[in-house]
DNA sequence: GCCTGGATTATC
DNA sequence: ATAATCCAGGCA
């Protein structure tokens, strides 16, 4: 894809990455769970403190990669979409693989099965060994509210997360409403 | 500087 | 239900 096709909104740029091809080198899968990240004003993202050392790269141009750890664990595929300053970003949260489902199966897996790291954190994704291509239609694509974004209020019910309609490879959504994340720290 | 807690996943 | 594991960013 182009820069063009990246510089496009947000909620349109991850709705058409549902079917497309997300290549690495030798490996590559099929982009089936996306979430948008709207921007500075989305309760939601990482954008929502405004450009700082680690998002600044949201606020440049689309079409560059923001790769970051989560839970001191587990690395996030983004991609940067419309033009400088609006700080927006799409997560891949699940990718079908050739040979195994299970493999691409959220957000953390699909680095690990891509083997993407932060070393392709502002990444140029229009040029490079790491892209994204056409590849399938969906028969039919879903929308429904972000995974893991309690915290934010109203943005948290906004339907910016979408995917393939019933295919295996989608991560499968936990039960919401309920955090458990809490860790307690001997204090 | 210190401290909180997370765009998660595996295992208990 | 909770451990694993680390660092960004708010606040003092």
């Amino acid at each position: 894809m182009d820069r063009e096709w990246y510089a496009r909104d947000v909620e349109t740029v991850a709705r058409e990455l549902i079917g497309c091809r997300l290549v690495h080198g030798k490996r590559a899968g099929i982009i089936v769970e996306t979430e948008a990240y709207r921007g500075p004003e989305d309760g939601a993202s990482h954008a929502r403190f405004g450009p700082t050392a680690r998002t600044a790269v949201m606020f440049g141009k689309g079409g560059v990669a923001y790769v970051y750890l989560c839970y001191g664990i587990h690395e996030m595929f983004n991609i940067v979409t419309g033009v400088e300053g609006q700080g927006q970003a799409v997560l891949i949260r699940a990718v079908a693989m050739p040979d195994d489902d299970a493999l691409g199966r959220g957000p953390g897996k699909v680095t690990k099965a891509l083997a993407i790291d932060r070393s392709h954190d502002r990444r140029d994704l229009t040029r490079g060994a790491l892209y994204v291509a056409p590849g399938e239609t969906p028969p039919a694509v879903k929308a429904g509210p972000r995974v893991g974004v309690d915290y934010a209020g109203e943005w948290a019910n906004k339907p910016f997360r979408y995917w393939w309609a019933d295919h295996p490879a989608v991560s499968r959504a936990p039960v919401r409403g309920k955090v458990s994340t809490r860790r307690k720290r001997s204090r």
